[in-house]
DNA sequence: TTCTTTATTCGCTAATTGGCGAATTAACAA
DNA sequence: TTGTTAATTCGCCAATTAGCGAATAAAGAA
């Protein structure tokens, strides 16, 4: 989970997140979203590869990634975790 | 927000934010909890402040932190923007 | 085989980060 | 004023990170 929380701390990574919400796309696609270097996206593929936030498919000379959302769910949990919404664990229940 | 993530990135820097799930505790008891420098531990309350996700209240020599609830929530909506749960944003709305 | 396309991996650099102890500031007591 | 306590700020260092271009790898086409 750790490694979730450290994709999301850079801004490429979770535009990266963003443009694969319309749909898998090729690792060239996506790089032209980017003012940056194809080998420096490929890089953050690879983090968030890692992070198991998206997936990967082979197609020819193409790789297509998508999302996956179920590690989303468990960010989710894990940061509702942090600050119990509509209950204080402090608050004894009776 | 971009600083929220950077903030959420660092693991003792979570941990610092379950323990004020507890309620507010002084910079002196927080940096107890850790096997770090207070100087450390100062770094990352000053880091966790910056992105607002604590208060500070000063009482005689001492600080104490506490939680800011409400910018957990905007995290929250943050992450589920990235990935509408039940909602795809390509699919136009009529 | 040879050429092209697509992407990754390989150095390398500059900037950032987390850690420490020492010095400093601020509040209060004696 | 002097001393104590609590916390931050200040240098400094080692490790990590994001960026680049060049080199490499893999798949297909000619």
């Amino acid at each position: 989970m750790n490694e979730v929380f450290k994709a999301l701390a850079d801004p490429t990574r979770r535009e990266i997140l963003r443009e694969l919400r319309q749909g898998e796309k090729s690792a060239g696609d996506l790089a032209e979203c980017f003012p940056l270097a194809k080998s420096t996206l490929s890089g953050h593929f690879a983090v968030l590869k890692a992070a198991n936030l998206i997936h990967s498919r082979k197609a020819g000379t193409s790789i297509f990634y998508r999302l996956n959302s179920s590690i989303f769910e468990e960010a989710m949990t894990h940061l509702l975790d942090f600050f119990k919404l509509g209950e204080k664990d402090h608050e004894k229940s009776p």
